[in-house]
DNA sequence: GGCAGATCGATGACATGTCAACGAAAGCAC
DNA sequence: GTGCTTTCGTTGACATGTCATCGATCTGCC
């Protein structure tokens, strides 16, 4: 039983400061997205991920697995949204066990009038307050870490600082 | 009404990979905590920040400032640390409205043997995985991102790549 | 002192997420 | 075809987070 390797101070300020802005910017980005549009961050994936398919239909467990949600979370979630008639469910023709998530016109014209608002909320509190470089960065380290987290056995190694371009 | 600024590929890269991290990431870091220590999160968020006090003791409404917490929330949650016998509140000698929440025995014997393996878990699916330039620029870029929620009015500006200092 | 308004923390109602269990249907072995 | 196992999606119980509200207390002002 060796000594914890605790984080050092840059780590730590690192961690931190993920911690923080992960609050922080969800909650602000929720609160805009509520006041502008009527939907909640969940409301607005799932829409978003079925408005990106031709057809805006989806099986309910590829749009679940899509989105790294359980089965149990999509059908509560469908639930309370078929309500207020952003989506429909349809039997599934191949499988009679399956489900296809729908959705409505009402469903398209509320992400259509919300992406708009959303992206630049995106852009002001987060990409546009970047560099290109760190832009890039954030794009390579959470590919890698969420790489790592779906197969370990990868051993995602640090890229070597030097050399590459 | 100009046009909307959609992300570009290395914007969406960038902040898709920050969606999926921040999910994977929690579950998994939730799951261990749970596994090993009988924790989660939050609970282990609370216990780290009163065990870092002197005395293990904190005013509610200091601890829920620096947790970025609702009193509400910190309230419920205390409710039930409480039940487990985590944390006890004592009344607050000068201010009859206050209360001051305080870390059990059992409480900081928690907490000492959760830490060791958290923060290996933190190291493992995160720190450890990011170069040093990573680690500093994640630290630099989460802070800034966090000040500009803060305060919008500070127009945390894009540091210039070259000169200033 | 006494009042107006702010702050503190608790609470109940409600929204949301997790977990275990289930029936139905599909896949597979024989 | 018959059974065993897996997968699909739903459901109910429960854990957790949010929101509006409340009584109590504090603060500043007169």
């Amino acid at each position: 039983m060796d000594a914890t390797r605790w984080l050092d101070e840059r780590e730590d300020h690192a961690w931190r400061g993920y911690r923080r802005m992960r609050r922080l910017l969800d909650l602000e980005l929720a609160r805009e997205l509520t006041q502008d549009a009527g939907l909640s961050e969940p409301d607005y994936d799932v829409l978003s991920d079925l408005s990106e398919t031709p057809q805006g239909r989806l099986r309910l467990s590829e749009l679940a697995d899509t989105m790294l949600w359980s089965r149990s979370r999509l059908s509560h979630h469908l639930n309370r949204m078929q309500q207020r008639g952003l989506v429909t469910r349809e039997e599934c023709a191949d499988d009679a066990r399956g489900s296809i998530v729908v959705l409505t016109p009402a469903g398209r014209r509320a992400i259509e009038s919300a992406a708009p608002g959303h992206v630049a909320a995106v852009r002001r509190h987060l990409i546009d307050l970047l560099t290109p470089a760190e832009v890039d960065a954030l794009g390579a380290l959470t590919h890698r870490v969420v790489d790592h987290l779906v197969d370990p056995g990868l051993r995602a190694a640090r890229p070597q600082p030097a050399a590459e371009g």
